[in-house]
DNA sequence: CGTACAGGTCTA
DNA sequence: TATCTAGACCTGTACG
């Protein structure tokens, strides 16, 4: 297949270098960035991999201009992913542009410019970047599952682009008459809602304190601690504890508020237009590979506000998530044949109970969420003698992860993404062995920052493979999904939302079902490139449903 | 007056 | 019968 590597040029050109299998250069193109469009297109018609400093540079305009790309190589991804890859041969990748690379950040602009003047990425050369990621990957140790996890991580790249793209159908009416129905009719600029006046009014009249401003957790906290209660701080779940008669309004006020404040009637004005939620996705914008997001909060819209997603007249959305996907990625990384017996069954935690593992459903969750990240007190505390008799491998690899993070040595995931290195001076000592007495901190600090490190390498793995097999089953499924449809991407099934181990398919309603076999499909996929024929299960929920928050 | 941080709440 | 992992983003407040 060949590579097409495309660059800006100090004049605005934009050039393709065309390089064949082997390497030889098969074509030089120069052409005005309005003929990008036409020539992608046109190249697309074969099989083809484009090479760009960073998707979020390209693809967007591409998107604008109805052209698709079936697959890239982002070198800003894959040169973060490599360079803290203990399977890489990192002298490989110095060069002397190495840390213009690493500090390259995507652009998330709102109203991109076509080709933003002072871009630092012009200052890079994509060909020579090219060909020393291409060099570390094929000399790495681990080349295979390093490649499937940079192909995984551009197409993801893609994906994310393909649903900003896209966005998320929102029904800005159905969103208002939410609000209005809890909080009152809209309010003036810098007023407070009517519902919100009330309570405030209940509130300041029952802890006998008139001019309170609920907003203000050290005010708020003075007064209750002046009416006799006694808490340290004014989280709900702290307040929820108490015996009062304001306790009702206060907690229905902060409820309220958080609506407002958070997916009130100003992140409608900001966020949505025409009828579409766009943030920006950020592929591999957290260190263990989970996306971040840009933009409206995208990772955590309330479950309140869900019903406002609707799908367009004629078409449905059609919601998957898989069920306790880290347990089960556990059980695959480690072999552990015990727990993939479990993992059997459509909710794991059942398995474990129906093999005589743990007595109840409750237990082996708590003794499994501790086990992954590293909760020792309690009752998930409790389940780790037991666990770690049953499920040896699974514990046992969580447990090495954990002692490597407290020694300061990087973890990996299963595909070969590093951890990054502790900071702080704990770390440097660790290293030393030498545990001389430290200026600065306590033992008792340097120990529970030790502990603490201890418990993200421990998460690491984890959750980091645990991101791998999303991305694989969301890079199979993208691809699934264009070949159901005809015509531009959304006109035909796409993609509109992924949630770590979550997805929202936006499609005609006839194609609904289709949809459904290949989210299936490709969640297969998924397993089958991360865990080979060793028999681990990952079922999905799937629902056809025409409103997101009827899913689950 | 702008920035940084604390406290809080939402997501998986 | 708990507080263990990873984030985004809001308001209020202290600081320079």
């Amino acid at each position: 297949m060949n590579r097409i590597v495309l660059r800006r040029l100090g004049d605005g050109l934009v050039e393709a270098v065309e390089s064949a299998e082997d390497g030889t250069t098969a074509a030089l193109t120069r052409l005005p960035p309005d003929e990008l469009g036409r020539f992608v297109r046109q190249r697309e018609l074969a099989p083809v991999r484009w090479v760009w400093d960073d998707t979020t540079r390209w693809y967007p305009q591409l998107l604008q201009a109805g052209v698709r790309v079936e697959r890239c190589t982002d070198l800003r991804l894959t040169h973060a992913l490599l360079r803290r890859s203990p399977f890489v041969d990192q002298s490989v990748l110095a060069g002397e542009d190495a840390a213009g690379w690493e500090a390259l950040e995507p652009v998330t602009a709102t109203a991109p410019a076509l080709f933003p003047l002072e871009d630092p990425a012009d200052l890079l050369d994509p060909v020579a970047e090219h060909g020393r990621q291409q060099t570390a990957l094929a000399a790495s140790v681990a080349a295979g599952r390093l490649g499937l996890l940079v192909a995984a991580e551009s197409s993801g790249a893609l994906a994310a682009a393909e649903m900003s793209h896209a966005g998320l159908p929102w029904r800005p009416d159905v969103h208002e008459k939410l609000l209005t129905d809890l909080l009152g009719p809209r309010p003036a600029a810098g007023r407070r809602p009517a519902e919100l006046e009330r309570l405030t009014g209940v509130i300041r009249a029952t802890f006998g304190a008139p001019a309170l401003n609920p907003d203000s957790p050290a005010a708020l906290l003075r007064t209750l601690q002046d009416a006799g209660l006694q808490l340290e701080d004014t989280r709900s779940w702290t307040l929820q504890q108490l015996e009062h008669p304001g306790i009702r309004a206060l907690l229905e006020y902060k409820k309220l508020s958080r609506l407002l404040t958070a997916n009130g009637w100003s992140w409608l004005d900001t966020w949505v237009h025409e009828g579409r939620f766009r943030s920006w996705f950020l592929p591999g914008g957290v260190v263990t590979g989970r996306w971040a997001s840009n933009g409206g909060g995208a990772l955590s819209v309330p479950i309140q506000v869900r019903p406002a997603a609707i799908a367009d007249d004629g078409w449905r959305f059609v919601v998957a998530d898989v069920a306790q996907l880290e347990p089960r990625v556990l059980a695959g990384m480690s072999a552990d044949t015990a727990m993939a017996e479990a993992a059997r069954s459509t909710d794991l935690y059942q398995g474990m109970v129906a093999s005589g593992a743990v007595a109840t459903r409750a237990e082996a969750k708590l003794g499994m969420l501790g086990a992954m990240y590293g909760g020792t007190r309690g009752e998930s505390g409790r389940m780790m003698p037991r666990l770690t008799r049953r499920y040896p491998r699974a514990i046992g690899l969580v447990e090495e992860a954990a002692r490597a993070g407290e020694r300061g040595e990087v973890v990996h995931t299963l595909l070969g993404r590093g951890s990054p290195l502790p900071t702080g001076s704990w770390a440097e000592r660790a290293v030393d062995l030498g545990e001389a007495p430290d200026a600065v901190g306590s033992r008792e600090d340097r120990d529970r920052h030790r502990r603490a490190w201890g418990r993200f390498t421990r998460n690491f793995v984890v959750q980091g493979t645990g991101a791998e097999w999303a991305l694989c089953w969301l890079a199979d499924l993208r691809n699934r999904l264009w070949r159901l449809g005809g015509g531009p991407l959304t006109e035909r099934p796409h993609l509109v939302f992924f949630l770590h181990d979550e997805v929202v398919v936006h499609t005609p309603e006839h194609l609904a079902e289709d949809v459904v076999t290949v989210v299936r499909g490709a969640a297969a996929e998924a397993g089958r490139l991360l865990f080979g024929a060793f028999p681990v299960d990952f079922p999905l929920d799937v629902a056809i449903v025409e409103s997101w928050a009827d899913a689950g």
